[in-house]
DNA sequence: AATACCACTATACTTAAGTATACTGATATA
DNA sequence: TATATCAGTATACTTAAGTATAGTGGTATT
């Protein structure tokens, strides 16, 4: 698929792109989100263990986001009723698919990183939130 | 490329790959980066053109987000002594490439639109400061 | 009897990000 | 002479995002 083939005759994206483009960076909004995809692509996960793996989170941020995460539609969760109880967050289908984003992502920043390794990349400046330890 | 194509054999994804993600959301960090982006993928362009067609930034923040896409290798910026002075900012090849990423990104917003159209994808949750009119 | 675990929530706070408004100085146009 | 344009900068402010710390109730372990 090839949005911008002929980007020399238009001057506008459509609006539906918008939109996507919108949800998509919205999926990963803010510190913590993509950590949280990140560890669950490798598997269904309970809060705690979650907690645990994306080092530094709080409860807070961490509840906050997952609900967040659930409205979209990216992750489910699952209350089991043992004792104490068991709450389960799996990413949904539509979740799951966020790989491919994540893979263009990472394609891209490589590249990046190579081409400009021999310039200034040292100065790369970062924002000051950012965790991302997956 | 498939990063994830073993993903039940390995529990972490390796550090260079999430040095490479974060690169890419700092290239798109915060609410104005796209729509700058964007624009320039339609041409090169001076600071009034990108402030008048990137809709509601003011100076300040389109200043301050240039300067940021400049140091990361993201864009050019050229001062011609005309006068008043001219100043094009050009995105680099590097920056050019992001048009993949976009597309990812178009693609799953797409999807997942489409997806989750049935539910309740009216109770998407932005964050509030998003513009994002391209 | 005291402590630990689970999945969170509550309150108060700090830091980051974005906005509003006014201004620069040299030149061009009305 | 007055106003507009260019590419920004300066200062003060508001709003969003994230942190710190403590606590919930029910069960299980030491």
């Amino acid at each position: 698929m090839k949005f911008f083939e002929k980007l020399e005759n238009i001057t506008k994206c459509p609006v539906s792109y918008v939109l996507a483009l919108q949800d998509t960076l919205n999926a990963f909004h803010g510190k913590w989100k993509m950590p949280i995809i990140g560890t669950l692509l490798f598997g269904k996960k309970r809060f705690k263990e979650i907690e645990r793996e994306v080092r530094k989170i709080t409860p807070r941020m961490l509840s906050q986001e997952l609900k967040d995460l659930e409205v979209n539609g990216i992750v489910t969760r699952t209350v089991y009723n043992t004792t104490p109880v068991t709450v389960e967050y799996e990413l949904t289908p539509s979740g799951r698919e966020l790989h491919l984003v994540m893979e263009s992502m990472i394609t891209w920043g490589l590249q990046h990183r190579q081409t400009n390794i021999m310039e200034n990349l040292p100065a790369l400046n970062m924002p000051k939130q950012r965790a991302l330890e997956i």
